[in-house]
DNA sequence: TTGTATGCGTTATCAC
DNA sequence: GTGATAACGCATACAA
């Protein structure tokens, strides 16, 4: 079933039904009638691969994930939602990639391919191959998170480095003195992941300010994980009294090993972070936490790529969001000892 | 950057470039080498739209999602995460669409638009407009879930009618007479979901079967809902002692209400359901669960297509999946009264 | 108001 | 072993 089939039984030329259809050229109410009748008739749509190859673009963006086997945090997968979601709003179809490997075939033919109008790349490291080969290819892409040179790109990302920054001042300015941070995965550390490193560098800052005593630790993304490491930490550091962290899947595992240790959330010992707001106002007790706008963030890169893939010429643009914290409970006064 | 373009740089012809890259036609070595420098010089790669209007197909399944404003639950994104994976292996694109409302532009755009050549459809209901239009459309479909007409389509699914069945059979073998259903939502019951449906229908089986007291309940998908709702339950049913749920997301809040009204798990009271197998190993404590194997319905599912795909005329298949129940401990002999 | 002709980038048929 | 050429289904510049 295609346009000259439906020109034939309107007949009509191709290009009559082609203008009834778009209306870019007029056409008699008579003839756009038949002509609509046929098409109701016979349920005609028009080939969406043939108008892309015509007009040159697909109308559709790739979104880059990573791979789906190593599941997704609550964060990633805020992500996602929003960015399908605000794609569909302007009715972009998503193309999903799942990448992070780096010989990837997936990536290479959504790219090299040409199948998107423009890519949108979540997780990004400081050095990313991938950023590389776009800017190669000259795609327009916007990167949820940076790399360590923000300019030669447009982005969103999360202030991670301010946030944990704040969220150390904060636990500080209740007293605490020895505070630990639980980072992401020694994997993605090595990897060269900004928001562990950014996040790392905001915690140092922050007790050098301050004169506190600090440990640095990295954890597994998921609940177990979160139990051993600060079973560890509460082990090794028993004067430890509070925990900046941005793992939100180890969260609940966190919880677990400092009830187990005895010890209560905020009177015996504290604990902010940085979190989706739903993530953090489901966890028992809900989680101070910088609440992260994933969706907003989504949205944002939608309509950061929209601006590129119409005026490509366009300057690369940056947008850093640090929410504010948002009070919940799981922090209190440092007890004293 | 062309195919023209890379004959015309290596001296040859657009057809000896296009098998030398398909090997489809013997070229001689000189020249293929040739072209290959050319190629590698220019980073040269195949229009994939282009190609797929050529061939006539897309080498691109479509996944229909619900809207991913309301959030996925874990199961759901488990199908996701293995649907994709399962692609890639297959070299395939994943093609998102957020669907599930009824007017549809997205889904229209995929199916109509032929953008994909075959569909894998989640969240079905048992009467499903989405399974009609795609039956009339005649593109290659596989759902995950099942109508209440399974012959008319391909499909995989978990069988919760089943499954409810045998945890109502397990709790009342420990005892337990007065049995409480947690199912998902009002809204999901009313619009015919089929799990919902099917879970209760199981449930009332097994009641009868059982001479029970059973009582049920639809529950909303979260946390804060599952609280809630199974704090009306032990109000108005003081004497309940087990649940079965198929509601994942209400768990942890479930949990919780039995904990607030002094009940400790399984000691006197008795929890058992259906659940991805991450989620019940995470609960604390872990649920006795029918463990869903999401990665293996994904990669299913993207299996059934393929074949449909490779075969349109083969007929349908169903896969009815019902994994056995695994003793976490969260079920116990029935507390004397 | 409508029709004809061309090209998007590719693959494949036919000819040499 | 290689080249010219015709589609795939559409949109549009050019004619009428």
């Amino acid at each position: 079933m295609n346009i000259g089939e439906i020109a034939k039984r309107s007949g009509v030329s191709r290009s009559t039904v082609s203008y009834a259809l778009s209306g870019k050229r007029p056409v008699s109410e008579n003839t756009r009638r038949r002509i609509q009748a046929v098409i109701d008739e016979l349920g005609y749509r028009p080939n969406a691969t043939a108008k892309a190859l015509k007009e040159g673009r697909t109308r559709t963006i790739g979104l880059v994930i990573p791979p789906a086997s190593q599941r997704l945090t609550e964060m990633q997968l805020g992500f996602v939602a929003s960015v399908v979601d605000a794609a569909a709003r302007a009715d972009l179809d998503v193309l999903l990639s799942p990448s992070g490997g780096e010989h990837d075939r997936s990536f290479e033919r959504v790219v090299g391919g040409r199948r998107v109008d423009g890519v949108i790349l979540m997780e990004i490291r400081l050095e990313d191959d991938r950023v590389t080969r776009l800017r190669q290819s000259g795609l327009p892409f916007v990167g949820i998170g940076r790399t360590s040179r923000p300019d030669e790109m447009s982005w969103v990302d999360i202030d991670y480095e301010t946030l944990i920054s704040q969220c150390v001042h904060h636990l500080a300015d209740l007293g605490h003195r020895r505070i630990a941070l639980v980072n992401r995965s020694t994997e993605l550390m090595a990897a060269g992941y900004g928001p562990a490193h950014r996040a790392q560098a905001g915690f140092d800052q922050a007790v050098a300010e301050r004169g506190l005593e600090g440990v640095r630790t990295c954890c597994a993304d998921d609940a177990r994980a979160g139990v051993s490491c600060v079973a560890r930490l509460l082990a090794d550091h028993p004067d430890l009294t509070a925990i900046a962290t941005i793992n939100e899947t180890a969260m609940p595992g966190m919880y677990r090993a400092i009830e187990r240790a005895g010890l209560t959330v905020p009177r015996d010992f504290s604990i902010a972070g940085v979190a989706g707001r739903h993530w953090a106002e489901n966890l028992h007790p809900p989680l101070t936490a910088a609440d992260v706008p994933a969706d907003e963030l989504g949205a944002q890169a939608v309509d950061l790529l929209i601006r590129q893939i119409s005026d490509p010429a366009a300057p690369h643009r940056g947008a850093l969001v640090s929410p504010p914290i948002s009070l919940r409970g799981t922090t209190g006064p440092a007890p004293a000892r």
